[in-house]
DNA sequence: TTAGTGTATTAAAACAATTAATACAGTTAA
DNA sequence: TTAACTGTATTAATTGTTTTAATACACTAA
Protein backbone atom coordinates (compact mmCIF):
# COMPACT_ATOMS: atom_id res chain seq x y z
CA UNK A 1 0.00 0.00 0.00
CA UNK A 2 2.88 1.90 0.82
CA UNK A 3 6.57 2.08 0.00
CA UNK A 4 8.93 4.65 2.11
CA UNK A 5 11.74 6.04 1.11
CA UNK A 6 14.80 6.14 2.99
CA UNK A 7 16.71 8.56 0.82
CA UNK A 8 14.15 11.04 1.73
CA UNK A 9 15.16 13.49 4.51
CA UNK A 10 11.88 13.90 6.17
CA UNK A 11 10.60 11.57 9.04
CA UNK A 12 8.64 8.43 8.52
CA UNK A 13 5.47 9.23 10.04
CA UNK A 14 5.65 12.33 7.78
CA UNK A 15 5.99 9.97 4.83
CA UNK A 16 3.69 8.15 6.33
CA UNK A 17 1.08 10.79 6.99
CA UNK A 18 1.50 12.38 3.48
CA UNK A 19 1.36 8.81 1.55
CA UNK A 20 -1.79 7.95 3.23
CA UNK A 21 -3.28 11.67 2.68
CA UNK A 22 -2.54 11.02 -1.19
CA UNK A 23 -4.23 7.93 -1.56
CA UNK A 24 -7.04 9.16 0.59
CA UNK A 25 -7.31 12.55 -1.95
CA UNK A 26 -6.82 10.35 -4.70
CA UNK A 27 -9.80 7.85 -3.89
CA UNK A 28 -7.64 4.92 -3.35
CA UNK A 29 -8.89 4.23 -0.07
CA UNK A 30 -12.59 5.00 0.02
CA UNK A 31 -14.05 7.26 2.26
CA UNK A 32 -15.23 4.83 5.42
CA UNK A 33 -13.36 2.34 4.54
CA UNK A 34 -10.90 0.82 7.57
CA UNK A 35 -7.28 1.28 7.18
CA UNK A 36 -4.78 -1.56 8.27
CA UNK A 37 -4.23 -2.03 12.02
CA UNK A 38 -1.28 0.10 13.61
CA UNK A 39 0.38 -2.58 13.70
CA UNK A 40 -0.15 -4.61 10.68
CA UNK A 41 0.98 -1.71 8.94
CA UNK A 42 3.97 -1.25 11.30
CA UNK A 43 5.07 -4.98 10.34
CA UNK A 44 4.56 -4.33 6.20
CA UNK A 45 6.94 -1.37 6.49
CA UNK A 46 8.82 -2.84 8.76
CA UNK A 47 8.66 0.19 11.25
CA UNK A 48 7.43 0.48 14.76
CA UNK A 49 3.66 0.53 15.51
CA UNK A 50 4.15 4.09 17.56
CA UNK A 51 5.01 5.55 14.53
CA UNK A 52 1.81 4.47 12.53
CA UNK A 53 0.28 5.46 15.53
CA UNK A 54 1.60 8.89 15.02
CA UNK A 55 0.63 8.87 11.60
CA UNK A 56 -2.82 8.21 12.23
CA UNK A 57 -2.75 10.46 14.96
CA UNK A 58 -1.75 13.17 12.44
CA UNK A 59 -4.02 12.27 9.96
CA UNK A 60 -7.31 12.13 12.80
CA UNK A 61 -6.25 15.44 13.87
CA UNK A 62 -6.39 17.19 9.78
CA UNK A 63 -10.13 15.06 9.68
CA UNK A 64 -8.80 12.80 7.06
CA UNK A 65 -9.43 10.01 9.10
CA UNK A 66 -11.15 8.89 12.60
CA UNK A 67 -10.23 6.61 15.08
CA UNK A 68 -11.93 3.85 17.55
CA UNK A 69 -10.72 1.96 19.83
CA UNK A 70 -10.78 -1.82 19.78
CA UNK A 71 -12.51 -1.39 16.14
CA UNK A 72 -10.17 0.31 13.69
CA UNK A 73 -8.87 3.70 11.92
CA UNK A 74 -11.39 4.83 8.97
CA UNK A 75 -11.33 7.44 6.00
CA UNK A 76 -13.43 9.89 6.94
CA UNK A 77 -17.17 10.54 5.61
CA UNK A 78 -16.93 11.71 1.83
CA UNK A 79 -18.52 15.00 2.05
CA UNK A 80 -15.35 15.81 4.54
CA UNK A 81 -12.83 14.66 2.52
CA UNK A 82 -14.19 16.81 -0.38
CA UNK A 83 -14.23 19.75 2.22
CA UNK A 84 -10.35 19.03 3.27
CA UNK A 85 -9.61 18.32 -0.07
CA UNK A 86 -10.87 21.38 -1.85
CA UNK A 87 -9.82 23.39 1.09
CA UNK A 88 -5.89 22.37 1.16
CA UNK A 89 -5.75 22.95 -2.54
CA UNK A 90 -7.30 26.04 -2.83
CA UNK A 91 -4.29 27.66 0.01
CA UNK A 92 -1.68 25.22 -2.32
CA UNK A 93 -3.02 27.57 -5.29
CA UNK A 94 -3.02 31.02 -3.20
CA UNK A 95 0.37 30.49 -1.47
CA UNK A 96 2.14 30.01 -5.38
CA UNK A 97 0.13 32.56 -6.85
CA UNK A 98 0.67 35.09 -3.98
CA UNK A 99 4.62 33.97 -4.06
CA UNK A 100 4.02 34.80 -8.39
CA UNK A 101 2.99 38.07 -7.54
CA UNK A 102 5.40 38.86 -4.91
CA UNK A 103 8.23 37.88 -7.56
CA UNK A 104 6.88 40.75 -10.19
CA UNK A 105 4.46 38.24 -12.06
CA UNK A 106 1.99 40.03 -13.62
CA UNK A 107 -1.94 37.95 -12.80
CA UNK A 108 -1.60 37.52 -16.60
CA UNK A 109 1.74 35.73 -16.67
CA UNK A 110 0.67 33.41 -14.40
CA UNK A 111 -2.32 32.90 -16.30
CA UNK A 112 -0.96 32.21 -19.58
CA UNK A 113 1.56 30.05 -17.33
CA UNK A 114 -0.56 28.13 -15.56
CA UNK A 115 -2.89 27.17 -18.90
CA UNK A 116 0.29 25.93 -20.71
CA UNK A 117 0.88 23.84 -17.94
CA UNK A 118 -2.68 22.25 -17.56
CA UNK A 119 -2.71 21.74 -21.33
CA UNK A 120 0.53 20.40 -20.63
CA UNK A 121 0.13 18.01 -17.86
CA UNK A 122 -3.67 16.91 -18.98
CA UNK A 123 -2.36 15.98 -22.59
CA UNK A 124 0.21 12.96 -20.78
CA UNK B 1 17.31 41.64 6.04
CA UNK B 2 16.07 38.02 7.62
CA UNK B 3 14.17 37.52 10.87
CA UNK B 4 14.64 33.76 12.20
CA UNK B 5 11.25 31.97 13.26
CA UNK B 6 11.79 29.26 15.95
CA UNK B 7 8.63 28.07 16.04
CA UNK B 8 9.81 27.00 12.61
CA UNK B 9 10.80 23.39 12.25
CA UNK B 10 12.48 23.30 9.19
CA UNK B 11 16.31 23.86 9.72
CA UNK B 12 18.03 27.22 10.15
CA UNK B 13 20.27 27.04 7.59
CA UNK B 14 17.12 26.19 5.03
CA UNK B 15 15.24 29.17 6.36
CA UNK B 16 17.83 31.27 5.19
CA UNK B 17 18.72 29.89 1.88
CA UNK B 18 14.71 30.23 1.47
CA UNK B 19 14.40 33.53 2.66
CA UNK B 20 17.08 34.89 0.94
CA UNK B 21 16.40 33.04 -2.38
CA UNK B 22 12.58 35.01 -1.54
CA UNK B 23 14.42 38.57 -1.52
CA UNK B 24 16.70 37.75 -4.84
CA UNK B 25 13.81 37.26 -6.24
CA UNK B 26 11.53 39.68 -5.33
CA UNK B 27 14.63 42.04 -6.07
CA UNK B 28 14.92 43.43 -2.78
CA UNK B 29 18.66 42.21 -3.06
CA UNK B 30 19.57 43.01 -6.79
CA UNK B 31 21.52 41.18 -9.62
CA UNK B 32 24.87 41.57 -8.80
CA UNK B 33 25.04 42.91 -5.30
CA UNK B 34 26.99 42.02 -2.47
CA UNK B 35 25.15 40.16 0.62
CA UNK B 36 26.52 40.53 3.60
CA UNK B 37 29.86 38.68 4.86
CA UNK B 38 28.84 35.37 6.04
CA UNK B 39 30.45 36.47 9.88
CA UNK B 40 27.82 40.31 9.72
CA UNK B 41 25.03 37.95 9.24
CA UNK B 42 25.46 35.84 11.71
CA UNK B 43 26.17 38.24 14.10
CA UNK B 44 23.22 40.07 13.02
CA UNK B 45 20.99 36.54 13.25
CA UNK B 46 23.13 35.65 16.71
CA UNK B 47 23.24 32.55 15.04
CA UNK B 48 26.87 30.59 14.04
CA UNK B 49 28.85 31.43 10.94
CA UNK B 50 29.27 28.07 9.52
CA UNK B 51 25.08 27.42 9.33
CA UNK B 52 25.29 31.04 7.01
CA UNK B 53 27.85 29.87 4.87
CA UNK B 54 25.77 26.22 4.47
CA UNK B 55 22.95 28.97 3.48
CA UNK B 56 25.31 30.39 0.83
CA UNK B 57 27.07 27.53 -0.31
CA UNK B 58 23.58 25.99 -1.16
CA UNK B 59 22.53 29.23 -2.80
CA UNK B 60 25.40 29.06 -4.93
CA UNK B 61 25.11 25.41 -5.63
CA UNK B 62 21.41 26.85 -7.08
CA UNK B 63 22.86 29.26 -9.32
CA UNK B 64 21.33 32.43 -7.25
CA UNK B 65 24.70 33.47 -5.44
CA UNK B 66 28.44 33.39 -6.68
CA UNK B 67 31.29 33.42 -3.69
CA UNK B 68 34.54 34.63 -3.92
CA UNK B 69 36.85 33.92 -1.23
CA UNK B 70 38.54 37.15 0.23
CA UNK B 71 35.76 39.51 -1.49
CA UNK B 72 32.39 38.22 -0.79
CA UNK B 73 29.31 36.86 -1.87
CA UNK B 74 26.98 38.60 -4.71
CA UNK B 75 23.71 38.06 -6.46
CA UNK B 76 24.18 36.12 -9.53
CA UNK B 77 23.44 38.47 -12.99
CA UNK B 78 20.04 39.03 -13.58
CA UNK B 79 19.58 37.16 -16.90
CA UNK B 80 20.26 34.09 -14.49
CA UNK B 81 17.60 35.03 -11.31
CA UNK B 82 15.14 35.23 -14.49
CA UNK B 83 16.00 31.87 -15.80
CA UNK B 84 16.09 30.47 -12.41
CA UNK B 85 13.06 32.05 -10.80
CA UNK B 86 11.12 30.92 -14.25
CA UNK B 87 11.86 27.70 -13.98
CA UNK B 88 11.50 27.02 -10.42
CA UNK B 89 7.88 28.99 -11.26
CA UNK B 90 6.78 26.54 -13.57
CA UNK B 91 8.52 23.39 -11.81
CA UNK B 92 5.85 24.19 -8.98
CA UNK B 93 2.85 24.68 -10.70
CA UNK B 94 3.49 21.74 -12.70
CA UNK B 95 3.65 19.76 -9.20
CA UNK B 96 0.45 21.31 -7.99
CA UNK B 97 -1.52 21.11 -10.82
CA UNK B 98 0.00 17.05 -11.72
CA UNK B 99 -1.44 16.83 -7.77
CA UNK B 100 -4.92 18.18 -8.93
CA UNK B 101 -5.61 15.83 -12.04
CA UNK B 102 -4.16 13.04 -9.46
CA UNK B 103 -6.87 14.36 -7.15
CA UNK B 104 -9.71 14.18 -9.54
CA UNK B 105 -10.11 17.90 -10.68
CA UNK B 106 -10.24 18.01 -14.45
CA UNK B 107 -8.55 20.59 -16.43
CA UNK B 108 -11.53 23.10 -16.51
CA UNK B 109 -12.20 22.81 -12.47
CA UNK B 110 -8.55 24.08 -12.12
CA UNK B 111 -8.52 26.79 -14.47
CA UNK B 112 -11.51 27.58 -12.76
CA UNK B 113 -10.35 28.01 -9.13
CA UNK B 114 -6.99 29.22 -10.54
CA UNK B 115 -9.04 32.38 -12.03
CA UNK B 116 -10.85 32.75 -9.18
CA UNK B 117 -7.54 32.70 -6.60
CA UNK B 118 -5.77 34.88 -8.66
CA UNK B 119 -9.04 37.68 -9.06
CA UNK B 120 -8.66 37.59 -5.03
CA UNK B 121 -4.49 37.53 -5.04
CA UNK B 122 -4.48 40.66 -7.38
CA UNK B 123 -7.24 42.55 -6.23
CA UNK B 124 -5.67 43.32 -2.25
C1' DT C 1 -12.29 -15.63 27.10
C1' DT C 2 -9.30 -14.62 23.43
C1' DA C 3 -7.59 -12.04 19.92
C1' DG C 4 -7.71 -8.03 17.75
C1' DT C 5 -8.17 -2.90 17.89
C1' DG C 6 -6.17 2.26 19.24
C1' DT C 7 -3.64 4.73 22.81
C1' DA C 8 -0.12 6.02 26.34
C1' DT C 9 4.27 6.00 28.76
C1' DT C 10 9.11 5.79 29.49
C1' DA C 11 13.76 4.88 28.33
C1' DA C 12 17.22 4.11 25.11
C1' DA C 13 19.27 4.52 20.61
C1' DA C 14 20.08 6.80 16.35
C1' DC C 15 20.37 10.69 13.61
C1' DA C 16 20.67 15.52 12.04
C1' DA C 17 21.34 20.34 13.04
C1' DT C 18 23.89 23.55 15.40
C1' DT C 19 27.54 25.45 17.93
C1' DA C 20 32.33 26.27 18.99
C1' DA C 21 37.03 26.94 18.31
C1' DT C 22 40.45 27.04 14.89
C1' DA C 23 42.76 27.21 10.86
C1' DC C 24 43.58 28.16 5.91
C1' DA C 25 43.40 31.00 1.66
C1' DG C 26 42.32 34.83 -0.78
C1' DT C 27 41.42 40.28 -1.28
C1' DT C 28 41.79 45.05 -0.12
C1' DA C 29 43.43 49.19 1.64
C1' DA C 30 46.37 51.68 4.76
C1' DT D 1 54.13 44.54 4.22
C1' DT D 2 50.58 44.54 7.50
C1' DA D 3 46.02 44.52 9.20
C1' DA D 4 41.47 43.66 8.55
C1' DC D 5 38.31 41.81 5.97
C1' DT D 6 36.38 38.03 2.88
C1' DG D 7 34.77 32.61 2.09
C1' DT D 8 35.93 27.86 3.27
C1' DA D 9 37.18 23.63 5.93
C1' DT D 10 37.70 20.62 9.88
C1' DT D 11 36.73 18.40 14.15
C1' DA D 12 34.40 17.72 18.45
C1' DA D 13 30.74 18.59 21.47
C1' DT D 14 25.99 19.77 22.17
C1' DT D 15 21.28 19.74 21.33
C1' DG D 16 16.85 18.34 19.72
C1' DT D 17 14.00 15.19 17.15
C1' DT D 18 12.87 10.82 15.40
C1' DT D 19 12.59 6.17 16.01
C1' DT D 20 12.71 2.03 18.45
C1' DA D 21 11.57 -0.95 22.25
C1' DA D 22 9.01 -2.91 25.84
C1' DT D 23 4.88 -2.53 28.30
C1' DA D 24 0.52 -1.48 29.78
C1' DC D 25 -4.36 0.07 29.44
C1' DA D 26 -9.05 0.33 27.44
C1' DC D 27 -12.19 -1.04 24.13
C1' DT D 28 -14.56 -4.38 20.52
C1' DA D 29 -15.94 -8.61 18.50
C1' DA D 30 -16.30 -13.47 17.80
Amino acid sequence: MIILDYKDKRPIFEQVTEKLKRLICKGVIAPEEKLPSVRNMAVELSINPNTISRAYQQLEGEGYIYSVKGKGSFVAAEEEIMRLKCSEYKHALGAIISDGKAQGFSAQDIINLINETVKEVYND
